[in-house]
DNA sequence: GATTATTAGTGTAAAAATGACACTCATTTT
DNA sequence: AAAATGAGTGTCATTTTTACACTAATAATC
């Protein structure tokens, strides 16, 4: 190795990440028990591996937790405070990501004694985890304004009314459903399917299913959905 | 230090930011000389001390080429694919930052062998620093489009065609002056001074000066300029 | 089997924002 | 005095947004 990179400070490095999901209700973050001498609420977390990348890493750990793979995971922020972890200088990138909850494995779980907690009625949290979640819901507020990734939250087949709860829960608002579903269909990316939902309401609403492949990353933004 | 610490591998963890700077035509990045063994353009890096935290040692390797401190500085995004730097397995943190060129001084930069390059004709950069570029790039178009950084590299004092041009660059297109200048004034954000550009036009342009105070990071949304 | 309750689904009109477009103004140079 | 140059502004057509209320379909109840 050379000196320029000998004489360096190396420091541990570990992946947190905000997993949100949606019970059809309201918008939660599921949390797990750990501490070191306390337990503490805290956000699932881990630490890199030599032969991992960050999302790499991330993607593992939150597997480790929820059994699930292909879910929707971006990085949020880098945390490098100098004394954010009181123990021992850790640098932590915090990822975020958005889960179908039906998916979710809850047995998977008891091991790390997690829970689902709404945005609006969080814990004391470990560190400045806090803070990574605040910064979590700012970045989800304002991405799911320009981008299809709420539609990370639904299952595959959802309904209109589902989709509009999902956006009143992450706004904190309640949209005007003739407004919503004009914006939503505008966007040509739903396909309406020959199916209705059944027992949730007496006439039953049609399920949809987005088309993500019409949608392209690069180019085309999505909707303004911040509420003014 | 406790087992669960102890068993965990550290990692060099390094900064390196992408510098914009704009000379009143066209958009660039700061570049310096750099590399163990050949010498490649690349970003501006440094490594984490042990005291500072992450924005911190990135404003501290900002000022050792440029001299400038109050500056804008954002965190874009961990880096950390396993081989990334070749020799040493190193986190890099990337920041943008948007500096005004009239303040930066050159002098400082010749013991780097610093130069300006336009965006659209870069060489070839140290390892994935390229790809740093263009994220920043990228993220540079997304927030200017909605919040009022751009002015960060413009003189506090800048007439609407200065702006223009500025906007031109960010996004290799040609805005109606018109259009451009409703669309700025209507935002509230420009304070008109009572004094011309000279020497530039023969009219002269009248001067402004942004006020940030009225625009509150949280809540408000600037403008969406881009482009179709 | 008629009525009622419940959620789904749709339309319109007014206001605001956007995009396209061309001329006059102020000043310096010739 | 005329010409050249960039600064500055207004209008109209189109699109987008907002506010707002009724009918439709079905299941449950009587």
């Amino acid at each position: 190795m050379l000196d320029q990179y000998k004489q360096q400070h190396p420091y541990l490095l570990a992946l947190d990440s905000i997993i949100f999901g949606f019970d059809g209700e309201s918008l939660k973050v599921l949390l797990v028990k750990r501490g070191v001498e306390e337990q503490t609420w805290s956000l699932m977390g881990g630490w890199l591996q030599p032969n991992e990348g960050l999302e790499q890493a991330a993607a593992r750990i939150l597997f480790e937790l929820t059994g699930l793979t292909d879910v929707y995971l971006e990085q949020l922020y880098a945390f490098g405070e100098p004394h954010r972890d009181p123990i021992v200088r850790t640098i932590s990138v915090a990822y975020f990501s958005l889960v179908k909850v039906a998916d979710y494995e809850s047995k998977i779980s008891e091991t790390f004694q997690a829970r689902w907690f709404s945005i609006y009625d969080l814990p004391i949290l470990l560190f400045d985890h806090g803070d990574m979640v605040d910064l979590a819901i700012k970045r989800l507020r304002y991405k799911a304004a320009q981008h299809p990734i709420g539609f990370e939250l639904l299952p595959d087949k959802f309904t209109i009314p589902q989709l509009k709860k999902l956006y009143d829960a992450i706004y904190n608002t309640n949209f005007d459903k003739r407004n919503f579903s004009r914006k939503i269909l505008s966007t040509n990316l739903l396909i309406k399917l020959d199916e209705k939902q059944k027992g949730f309401s007496r006439r039953g609403a049609y399920y949809y299913q987005v088309d993500l492949a019409k949608y392209k990353q690069e180019t085309d933004s999505f909707l303004n959905f911040i509420p003014t």
